[in-house]
RNA sequence: GCGAGCGUAGCUCAGCUGGUAGAGCACUCGGUUGUGAUCCGAGUUGUCGCGGGUUCAAGCCCCGUCGUUCGCCCCA
């Protein structure tokens, strides 16, 4: 039996990440606080199929179309005819589907939530995954949607990021309406692409933006005028050259008059978004001592979301929290050592002993607390470090031998004090 | 999709100008009185990413390929 077994030696997918348990403990745990303060405010949770028709998720343009998912079978036959499914690339179009779909059954303004995986077939690099997980909330409306909700996003997000063991944050918020308007008065056509350069003032030099725009046709005037817009750190400061202008510096200004109780909200006329359909407020948040990571909660408001979808005029603003790349600056540090979820390890002395040390066990998760049963009568040693690799805090010890008293053990310091597993907590202990 | 770097045990890496592989960690067992994390002893682990070429000889050189990391594009 010489033949070696052929094995396939398991190694990551790049762009997939995956964690160990102890990390996912706490990426559980996060996922958690993000739920209840969405939950907080009144948004119910929706999941949508992990695919979408193609038709549905290609209408975004070119550049997005590159990086969708197909899904097809392996076994097709040439001429099997079925709907091309791709993976959804974001949850706002998978949304603005399902509103347009359910529309007769939601009651608005429809708030949701939504934390799904999403695909993108993108080089992958420091935060940036090609499977993520993201956590949108949106408001939709029909006909029109208070601005006030506006203000309410990084209000929540807010909530949300403090709440976490994060790195200093900020979210900047801006109006579109008050580049494009500029755009507009300066008659720029490839407004698209302008805004793109403006995006990349956190990356770039000035000089580097004034040569792109100089590139696209933008002449020196017009460039210094858009330039001095991004950066101009005072809304007061800026003079409305038509209405649309205005109506951006009006709402920008209210929103952030709601806000100006956080510290870490800021106006920041150079956030623009790349994203078209965004028509008003946009938001972007980025680690202070690291902004080249990249925003890792975006969003804005769209005037019809679903337009494409259903005959009817559905405003909304949004927001989503790049969770994955949230979490993957931190998952380092967080490993906690806790490895399982258990509060205690019962402890099992022989066969003799299991019928009673499952009662212990079950005894003791009546009672709140999370147990596992080791199943091996092995050396008390073993066992013992079987709880220490997992992080388990508490070791029960039932009788053994001539002895009648249970002790629980604590794993950090070594004390054992005698204890009654019918009124045991691990929270009290 | 484009450009650059890297690819040696489960992990982090060493391997001098080519002479058929090593360390630390991890893991397993042991150090008698049920007591883990420390200490001591013993032990297991590799088609040196894959394919081809040069050479008496390749982990080390050349070509290709795949994977991966970083930058660009785009974006959470």
């Amino acid at each position: 039996m010489s033949d070696k077994k052929k094995i396939y030696k398991p190694k990551p997918i790049s762009g997939y990440p995956e964690w160990l348990p102890q990390v996912r403990r706490v990426e559980q745990q996060w996922l958690d606080h993000i739920r209840e303060v969405f939950e907080s405010y009144g948004f119910c949770n929706i999941e949508t199929p992990a695919v979408e028709a193609l038709e549905v998720i290609a209408a975004k343009g070119e550049d997005v179309d590159k990086e969708i998912y197909v899904l097809e079978r392996l076994q097709k036959e040439e001429g099997d005819k079925e709907a091309r499914l791709a993976l959804h690339f974001d949850q706002t179009v998978p949304l603005a589907r399902y509103v347009g779909q359910h529309f007769n059954d939601l009651v608005f303004p429809f708030k949701r939530y939504q934390t799904q995986k999403v695909w993108r077939g993108e080089r992958p690099q420091a935060g940036r995954f090609r499977e993520f997980t993201q956590c949108d909330i949106d408001v939709i409306n029909v006909d029109n949607l208070p601005l006030s909700l506006d203000a309410e996003m990084p209000k929540i997000i807010h909530e949300v990021l403090s709440g976490l063991d994060i790195p200093p944050f900020e979210i900047r918020i801006s109006n579109r309406k008050i580049l494009l308007g500029l755009l507009d008065y300066l008659e720029v056509r490839n407004k698209t692409e302008v805004t793109r350069i403006i995006d990349k003032i956190e990356k770039l030099s000035e000089d580097s933006i004034e040569q792109l725009l100089k590139e696209h046709g933008i002449d020196e005037a017009d460039s210094s005028e858009i330039l001095w817009l991004a950066l101009c750190p005072d809304l007061d400061a800026v003079f409305p050259h038509n209405e649309m202008m205005q109506e951006g510096l009006e709402e920008l200004q209210f929103v952030m008059d709601q806000l100006s109780h956080l510290p870490n909200v800021v106006a920041d006329l150079s956030i623009v978004r790349g994203l078209d359909y965004y028509t008003g407020t946009v938001y972007e948040t980025m680690f202070v001592d690291d902004p080249s990571y990249g925003s890792i909660c975006s969003g804005g408001r769209y005037d019809d979301l679903a337009s494409s979808y259903i005959n009817k005029k559905l405003p909304g603003v949004g927001i989503s929290i790049g969770f994955s790349r949230l979490f993957a600056k931190m998952h380092t540090q967080l490993d906690t050592g806790r490895i399982s979820p258990a509060d205690v390890l019962v402890i099992l002395n022989s066969e003799d002993d299991r019928a009673a040390a499952s009662e212990i066990a079950d005894t003791l998760r009546k009672n709140g607390n999370a147990v596992e049963l080791y199943h091996a009568p092995q050396k008390f040693s073993k066992q013992l470090s079987y709880a220490e690799k997992k992080g388990i805090p508490f070791v029960w010890m039932p009788p053994f031998g001539d002895t009648v008293e249970h002790k629980v053990k604590t794993m950090a310091t070594g004390d054992q004090v005698e204890a009654d597993y019918k009124d045991w907590k691990a929270a009290d202990a």
